[in-house]
RNA sequence: GGCCCUAUCGUCUAACGGUUAGGACGAGAGCUUUUCAAGCUCUAAACCCGGGUUCGACUCCCGGUAGGGUCACCA
């Protein structure tokens, strides 16, 4: 039994979107599976439409996603052997050189061909059973513009072959383009890999994932944080499933899950809303220290951050949501907050002025008596009994006292709730902060 | 249009002839002794249609319908 070889073979003409890493994903889960290979293969032989950038961004991508390859390489590089080939077929009367009239811009005086015999081709597809396909109305295929110049086609059957690839993977796009390959393959006298043409995914409007239909360059997820684990967990269980109720595996959980047996035969949507659940799961696993690096988290305070990070960890589905969160609607944690004095007493019980102030300096002294670095429970169990007090007094009156510490604390009208804050704070900035706002509300009435 | 492929909750899916059709995301409700978030509990939500085959079909076959792919000197 030969080494299961695969392969990823994206041609560098723009960026590449989420389905098309979803199959370099299968092809890399499947040849690891089988402690294969995964050769990627960088298809330029459009010269004039691929592009440096476009290939730099695949690779950057691949590797962000950890889909390392065994190897790695461009079809241009195998020119040579292109046009060997091509010469043969032609010597051999398979293929033969066609002076035409060029119909489009671009197009060639003389190009090659390949000379169709005609009738059917059929393959057993791994994933859909067997595909009949008649080869008769294909005519006299193109191969190559010229010696030099192949066309996808010749240059991928030759290449798999050489490759000794066992397994083609890749986009159900391809299956109508799998009869003629399998033509070029015979005259060659290659063997015929085993085909597994994977289910597409489609886009909100259920097309094709494509350049105009707002498919994105996987990058950009990246950039908006989302982790390359989570990614992988997306991409691998779209089409695909591991046969039990686990949603969430590590990229070598799928690499000892993975099974072509299971992979879907119908399309499937990319949802990013359930990428983004995906992505939270995976952040909640990551170690503070960790969660802030990988997030390329900042803030004004360090140690503050990293008692945030509990915090982002269940407000945020992207690291993008959580750098926002920092500078936006947690920004008061480090950086004191304006206080407005009708937020400050809002929940003040009616006929009762002045219970927010007399909370508050009940709140001061039992805060002031607590040592830096106490829990936010152990800080319940301190203030609850003051709020339960009030509330005794009449309903409400926990509000009474927990809104205006709150609110003192964060000047926000939604925050966490007061025991964490005054954890993260410390005792210290906690005890300033709610001094202002006695300051604050003791302000007199304006206007 | 020709050819090809596909078809279970809104979405991703489980089921491989016998289940109250399961899970996840999302949605709704309630509970968590202030707000927000999280968490917990509960609820709503699907077998495309029509014929067969069978004691019995989501599962098998045929037809229809719908959706998608492909018909390049792009990959």
């Amino acid at each position: 039994m030969n080494p299961v070889v695969t392969r990823f073979a994206p041609s560098p003409t723009g960026y590449l979107h989420a389905g098309n890493y979803r199959t370099a994903v299968f092809a890399y889960l499947f040849a690891k599976h089988h402690r294969g290979s995964f050769i990627v293969r960088i298809e330029d032989t459009d010269a004039a439409r691929s592009k440096p950038e476009y290939e730099a961004n695949i690779l950057e991508a691949l590797a962000w996603l950890n889909l390392p390859a065994d190897a790695t390489y461009r079809q241009s590089d195998h020119r040579a052997r292109h046009r060997q080939l091509l010469e043969k077929l032609i010597a051999d009367g398979t293929a033969y050189v066609s002076r035409e009239k060029p119909q489009a811009p671009g197009d060639r005086e003389e190009v090659i061909r390949f000379k169709n015999l005609g009738g059917s081709v059929t393959f057993s597809d791994v994933i859909r059973g067997e595909i009949t396909t008649d080869v008769t109305d294909l005519g006299d295929f193109i191969i190559a513009r010229s010696l030099d110049e192949p066309v996808f086609h010749f240059a991928v059957v030759v290449d798999d072959a050489d490759e000794r690839v066992t397994h083609v993977i890749r986009g159900g796009d391809h299956i109508s383009n799998t009869a003629r390959q399998m033509l070029i393959q015979r005259a060659l006298g290659f063997p015929a890999p085993l085909y597994a043409h994977l289910p597409l995914i489609l886009d909100s409007q259920h097309k094709k994932l494509g350049k105009r239909t707002g498919a994105k360059a996987l990058t950009e997820y990246r950039d908006r944080g989302i982790l390359p684990e989570a990614m992988l967990n997306y991409l691998a269980y779209l089409g695909w499933n591991p046969g039990d109720e686990r949603e969430y595996l590590s990229h070598d959980e799928l690499i000892e899950a993975f099974d072509l047996a299971r992979v879907q035969k119908g399309s499937a949507i990319f949802d990013d809303v359930k990428l983004l659940s995906v992505n939270q799961h995976w952040m909640r696993q990551l170690p503070a220290d960790d969660f802030i690096s990988r997030g390329n988290l900042a803030a004004p305070d360090t140690e503050k951050l990293r008692k945030i990070v509990p915090l982002l960890k269940e407000r945020a589905r992207t690291f993008g949501e959580a750098r926002e969160m920092l500078s936006g609607e947690l920004s008061f944690l480090f950086h004191e907050p304006k206080l407005d004095k009708n937020q400050l007493l809002a929940k003040e019980p009616p006929g009762r002025p002045g219970t927010a102030i007399t909370a508050l300096q009940g709140l001061l002294g039992a805060i002031k008596a607590l040592s830096e670095g106490v829990s936010a429970e152990a800080l319940k169990e301190a203030i609850m009994p003051l709020a339960n007090a009030e509330e005794a007094k009449g309903k409400g009156g926990r509000g009474a006292v927990l809104w205006p510490l709150r609110y003192a604390l964060s000047g926000a009208e939604r925050s966490p709730d007061p025991f964490t804050l005054i954890s993260i704070l410390g005792p210290g900035e906690s005890v300033s902060r709610i001094q202002r706002a006695i300051a604050v509300a003791s302000t007199s009435p304006e206007r």
